[in-house]
DNA sequence: TGTGTTGCTGCAAAGGTTTGCAGCGAAATA
DNA sequence: TATTTCGCTGCAAACCTTTGCAGCAACACA
């Protein structure tokens, strides 16, 4: 039924190189004869099969994108916004979820490799050396973390987090904690090293707690520890968890944020909609998505690693393996205020303290605080 | 550099042919020759390439899936769950977002057909007849929206919304309000009807607001009209929307549920979480996902609509256009309260009201109230 | 010994496309 | 007029598999 090269070719009284030419090369076939197999392409609905043009020139058109957790709220825009990036460019996503399993992320590469012309890894949790054995499968982009030699897509959580233990010190806060987050994550890794370094320059004691799962229950399982650290104020490795955790301090009979404050990071839609509406580190995750695709992509003119053309990729297309790192900011609401003894002070307005190296929007690619290391 | 299956059989000293059966047809090939194979294959890192394979079985091993917006809360956890299943299933899912536009999903069922086995529509706004035309390129099985003689997934938000208006009507509500969703969403009128319905049977004035964007700023934009409309109770196309109502009606003085009772539909994670939290109608959005893949791949060991087995795939392949409904359940919690004039009461614990079909567990497949219409 | 079976393997076509090369007619140049 | 150039088109190989068919050796049976 789906008409092919062969029915058009008939159709319209010519060769099927022809046809071909018709679409892939336009200026080598004659205009009146590009018209009628244009007409009789139109006619039959033919569609070049991908798969088939991938075969010989080795370029699928596809990428995969793998992501840690679909249903964590963090992941849906990137998704949305690197699939909209890719659409644009002529590409078909191929969407995997890996429930954090490093396992599950290594075998999908694998599966995927030989159907995509490259695969966004998101938020990996294995290690860096499978990593780099798996970039010699399948160009990789990494987002959420940086492995040396390869293309990464970061935001500045490190940033973020000073930021916000700096704002918390403001409040006149001196004990603070930290929810980490899952194992093998560099995001968590990169948070808990500047929070630290921020808290302990600021005086203050900084307790740390973890690692755990980046949920809404791992954080509201948190709320009795975090009673006994006797932390006035908590930054969480993302926003699900600083609402657990709300949540939780509310069933234990501390009110957030006259007893306790605190910051999230990701804010995801979410944040805006609790109440108390949620204090946290903004990350530009669209903007990481379409980063990540574009980086992937950027030399796509460059023939594959099919077979006419070079061989291997990695020889002769040298693709500069940038590392770029988004801008973080912080956006103050509704769930930090005054460290207890100070009295207190809830802010009503919406702040936003963007970071010192602030470019013109929020979440452009930038060359921030040694971020980016191009190779 | 990747492995081929010449590769393999040139190291084991053996015809492709006998590669090729090792991996699809192992009881064919001698046990030792099929060991070399094997240790070779392992060795090289070889994995066929599916799309090689497509090309002469006629199946490609992958589906597609389309979704309205990917980053409305409702779609991650149904996208997760058909991942999940396909992937159990051996087959790799395209994921694409149409951002609510109905051109959009035709050029994207157009683009995919020639690689997948089928495609999941979801949540489709286009017409009707332009689903039934595309459903003769792929295969297609429609989630969220009843279209005759094709395969289709929905959720009983009939029932859903009768239960809703009950519990409004049982509070003493007169006036209720409904906000509809965009327009052509099947579920939108599908709410609409049997809300009108009960509503009318219980003598209450129904009011229509809309088609609207299903979204939470589109829910923020109807406060006003909600209060000129003088209705005491309101039910919203999902919980996005009536979240914003929610945040919109608090901007305008009016408190939920003391001044005005507030019901989602949808049950997403996030209605857990606002304060109020959300008297919502629970939808079993993983279980769509799943059983959607189930009814799309249920015929998988029939010939693909390949070349060599038999010829188009729609004239031997009887496959069962089944229709499945699944049940839904008011989950009441704190955003409904007594009509203003009867004075107030907040119940306290979380009820849940199963529909009066229910099953064992929510969300399994179901011969609901006339909902299965196999043909 | 001759015939038929069984178990395994090789051969080659097929699937839909791209692309280097060759061919051909017409126009441009000498 | 003879030769070169140019613009266009056709030919056929190649990409990586699967699979019907044929071949072949070993063995069983009569």
């Amino acid at each position: 039924m789906p008409a092919t090269i062969r029915d058009v070719a008939r159709a319209s009284g010519v060769h099927i190189s022809t046809v071909s030419r018709t679409f892939s090369a336009p200026h080598l076939v004659n205009p009146e004869t590009r018209g009628r197999v244009l007409a009789c392409a139109e006619e039959l609905g033919y569609r070049p099969n991908r798969a088939a043009r991938a075969l010989i020139t080795g370029r699928t058109h596809n990428i995969g994108l793998i992501i840690a957790d679909i249903a964590n709220p963090f992941f849906p825009p990137l998704i949305k916004a690197a699939e909209s990036q890719a659409r644009q460019r002529d590409y078909h996503v191929f969407v995997a979820d890996t429930n954090e399993d490093p396992i599950a992320e290594e075998e999908l590469v694998h599966a995927l490799a030989k159907q995509v012309d490259g695969v966004l890894l998101c938020s990996p949790r294995m290690s860096n050396s499978m990593i780099e054995q798996l970039s010699r499968e399948v160009p990789l982009v990494v987002i959420n973390r940086q492995v040396a030699g390869l293309p990464c897509v970061t935001m500045d959580v490190g940033q973020g987090a000073r930021c916000a233990i700096e704002h918390l010190l403001g409040l006149g806060h001196r004990r603070i904690a930290l929810l980490s987050g899952p194992r093998g994550s560099w995001t968590s890794r990169e948070i808990r090293r500047a929070a630290g370094v921020a808290a302990r320059a600021g005086g203050a004691e900084f307790t740390v707690l973890g690692p755990n799962q980046p949920t809404e229950t791992g954080g509201a399982a948190l709320a009795e520890q975090v009673r006994r650290s006797e932390a006035t104020a908590v930054l969480a490795y993302n926003d699900l968890m600083a609402i657990g955790l709300i949540e939780g301090l509310d069933t234990l009979g501390l009110r957030v944020p006259q007893d306790v404050s605190v910051v999230g990071i990701d804010d995801i839609a979410l944040s805006r909609l609790t109440r108390p509406k949620l204090t946290t580190v903004a990350t530009p995750n669209a903007a990481a998505g379409r980063t990540a695709v574009d980086m992937l992509l950027q030399h796509d003119t460059v023939a594959g690693r099919g077979s006419r053309g070079g061989r291997g990729v990695t020889s002769d297309d040298r693709r500069t393996t940038a590392q770029v790192m988004l801008q973080t900011e912080l956006v103050i609401r509704d769930s930090t205020a005054a460290a207890p003894a100070d009295g207190r002070n809830r802010p009503d307005a919406e702040l936003v303290v963007p970071g010192p190296h602030r470019l013109a929007g929020p979440g452009r690619p930038t060359a921030a605080t040694g971020g980016v290391v191009a190779s």
